[in-house]
DNA sequence: CTTTGGATCGTCT
DNA sequence: GACGATCCAAAGG
């Protein structure tokens, strides 16, 4: 329960990834429910933005784990990850859909007010792009601590555990390492985005 | 319902 | 100089 503890974010994204799921991003009154995630794993992985060395762009991903590495792309949008992994290594986790559960008309103003369009609860926060301006997340909150919620976003536990069969997929978007089952989602949910195909597991 | 193409610019080659 | 860890609207079935 309550705000995580650094020494969560150490872990290695492929076992920090399932974890995130079910646990709250919260940033003032709007709180959500994380559903999506996907793993990056810097040098070792192809898609990885960190996969050809730190550049100013990824410099935070190599940097101590707990902190989010905020990017722009596409000439119009923002993504967010969670460093994790040990300081000096290159991790992280992409957050890509989240469940709204509070601050919702704040979250759809904020959408709105970037020029988003809110069609319904489901959209609001569904995709990485959408999930960070509903957040109000830009370039200023690269490096935010999560942990200290030095930019007022924290993420925390509220005793609702992660699935314990999550979906995986192949992670959506990238060409290289696209086989990759890095994708991790909480299976059912609608607040899930759907591509690719939902692959379940146990497979 | 699915498919397609446009928008738009910082970053790396 | 090319191209994204994307989203949206419009057009086609």
């Amino acid at each position: 329960m309550g705000v995580l503890d650094y020494s969560f974010y150490e872990a290695d994204p492929i076992e920090l990834a399932p974890l995130l799921l079910n646990k709250l991003i919260v940033r003032g009154e709007r709180v959500g429910r994380i559903v999506e995630v996907e793993a990056y794993r810097g040098e070792e992985d192809p898609a990885s933005h960190a996969f050809r060395g730190m550049t100013t762009r990824n410099a935070v991903m190599f940097g101590p784990p707990g902190r989010l590495y905020v990017y722009f792309t596409y000439g119009m949008h923002w993504c967010s990850n969670v460093v994790c992994g040990q300081d000096g290594l290159a991790r992280a986790v992409l957050l890509r859909a989240v469940e709204p559960l509070e601050g919702i008309a704040q979250m759809e103003s904020a959408r709105i007010s970037k020029g988003g369009v809110v069609r319904n609860l489901r959209e609001l926060a569904r995709g990485p792009a959408r999930l960070c301006q509903a957040y109000s997340i830009d370039g200023d909150d690269n490096g935010a601590d999560i942990v200290s919620g030095d930019r007022g976003i924290v993420i925390t536990d509220d005793g609702v555990p992660p699935p314990k069969k999550p979906g995986v997929s192949g992670r959506v978007g990238i060409k290289d390492a696209a086989d990759y089952p890095w994708r991790f989602f909480v299976s059912g949910n609608t607040y899930v985005s759907s591509t690719p195909a939902n692959v379940p597991r146990s497979a």
